[in-house]
DNA sequence: GGCTTTTATATCGCGCACGATTATTTATTG
DNA sequence: CAATAAATAATCGTGCGCGATATAAAAGCC
């Protein structure tokens, strides 16, 4: 029988260092938008659907106010973004792409061609395995909550 | 043609939520032992092969010194560890296993059943998901360095 | 042997990421 | 309608994680 504590049979060791790697692809293309990584995917969020509020955001992203509150608060002195109370319900915050934020979706449109490119795979191989991390989270987040 | 910037199509989303939800299973799992997520990896790293350098360890966990000093050094306070200057290269840091650290695989020992566990599949599946994870991180790796 | 270059670790600043707490507003309840 | 509870962001403290830089030791060079 065989140690079972080998770092390199850890599944959770494989994904957290493939996010670290993918992190390390993504950053030199995101320098050139002024955007951090999960700066990117919360804009990716807003191209897909302006106008959501923080904790739409969050649950979208899977992250909590106190990690997106100051990520906005620097978009928005990027001037991506503006941070305003809804009028309907003064607890919730809306996000509002700017004008220079939906313009910079189009220096944007490239990226994912890139990093399947890098993956050294083709796209509909990356689809099953990014399906079959997404079913892994699925099933972790049942045994939390 | 589908808009090509969908967060859900995206692998690097995937990977990103999947790696906060392991670290979410994980949690009250190493709060038991008083580690967290990256000083559990470096115990086990530890564990497999004791008295490694800063540096070994950083290029088997694929992290900078200026991760691992801080965090070895919480490693130390909490007595899991020593730190230690090689005599035969004084620019060397020797990272070695205290009787208590030692002691502690046994608690740890049942943790990765647990994550097997809490992923809903056979120990099989999740060694080819984990193999092609890593696939995917050395292809990232070439494209970076 | 002194000078430069390389190597190994540490330090610093910034941006996540989260748990715990707080403040404010809205909803509920008696 | 007043008291209470629930919901929504924001704030605070801690610990990564990295790039840039600093420090110190070792190695290479003339």
């Amino acid at each position: 029988m065989q140690d079972p504590l080998k770092l390199d049979d850890f599944i959770c060791f494989a994904v957290y260092t493939a996010s670290h790697a993918l992190n390390r692809v993504y950053k030199p293309l995101l320098d050139t938008l002024g955007l951090t990584y999960p700066q990117y995917l919360a804009m990716v969020a807003l191209w897909e659907q302006d106008g959501q509020t923080v904790g739409g955001l969050g649950e979208k992203l899977f992250l909590e106010s106190s990690t997106l509150t100051p990520l906005l608060k620097r978009l928005e002195n990027a001037g991506y973004i503006r941070r305003e109370r809804s009028r309907e319900d003064e607890r919730v915050v809306v996000i509002r792409l700017s004008e220079e934020g939906i313009r910079l979706k189009e220096k944007a449109i490239g990226i994912p061609d890139c990093i399947v490119e890098a993956s050294g795979r083709n796209a509909a191989d990356l689809t099953r395995l990014q399906a079959e991390i997404v079913a892994l989270r699925k099933a972790l987040d049942k045994r939390v909550v």
